[in-house]
DNA sequence: TTACAATTGCAACTTTATTGCATTTAAAAT
DNA sequence: ATTTTAAATGCAATAAAGTTGCAATTGTAA
């Protein structure tokens, strides 16, 4: 369901291929995100971090990350951001155009739905589309069991 | 394109049909929602109130017209909150479940995109959709003529 | 006209996010 | 190894968005 990109854990590598100076903040975000299968919360984000890392800084690795393509940063039905992985064929000005992601109710994680595909969408005259996100609530497989 | 629920301009009828008291705040958000073709920020909103309406209450109101069905909310691609009036599907409890919107990334407008449908979404297994949400972004019919 | 629940306004506060600036540091060049 | 420097971080201050508790007000039904 989630593409592995980090699975390889070469988070140097990851920064550096990206022109970014490998530094703790970073690597502590890298390591956070990578083994997820849902998106991650600012907030949460923020607590996982501790009090090591400032808050500013958290918030500059992510705006950055998210410039390279590395994470896209996803709205949740609150408003609250959240960050994921990008799949593999995402890239620096060319994030895959099309996201996915199932907000659950109950948890409120935000799981991202990769390998999907829309049809067509007809917009009106003079509308031009550049990115389609297709955002979907309710309870997500963990919930579901209860 | 947008539903014109509120063009008869019954305010107060559509608040007593909603078991709501009929007051000069809601009033005031109502005049102001109808005629738009497109959704309206929080900070938008609350500036064309003006200073006679306070912060809080226009919260309360906004989140009262949600739950009545009377408005909903759409979080923008950077997590600000834009209302829209819900065409007349839509009642207490029993919202639409697919909503549409196009934000321009110019003019940073929300425009609601009714009367679109989606095939059926395959989710993994386990997953139970309740909504769902499509959300374009792009460039509007107005800012894609300059 | 009265009564009462609904609604509003105010004050205080929390959370999320941004900006400017001084300091530190990763990594390239010497 | 050292030096250099642009990049990155930390800190302080601030802004914006949203919430809560409570007292005062008001719409509406009796």
């Amino acid at each position: 369901m989630t593409s592995r990109v980090l699975n390889d854990k070469d988070f140097a590598g990851l920064l550096q291929r990206n022109q970014l100076k490998v530094t703790a903040p970073r690597l502590g975000v890298l390591k956070i995100m990578a083994d997820r299968d849902s998106a991650i919360s600012q907030p949460v984000l923020e607590k996982l971090m501790g009090a090591e890392v400032d808050r500013v800084t958290l918030y500059r690795v992510l705006k950055t990350f998210e410039e390279k393509g590395i994470l896209h940063k996803v709205i949740d039905l609150n408003g609250t951001a959240h960050y994921a992985i990008c799949s593999s064929n995402c890239s620096e000005h060319n994030h895959q155009d099309e996201h996915f992601h199932f907000n659950c109710t109950q948890c409120k994680q935000v799981y991202c739905l990769n390998d999907m595909h829309l049809p067509a969408i007809h917009l009106p005259e003079g509308f031009e589309a550049a990115s389609v996100s297709l955002s979907i609530t309710g309870v997500c497989n963990h919930c579901s069991k209860e």
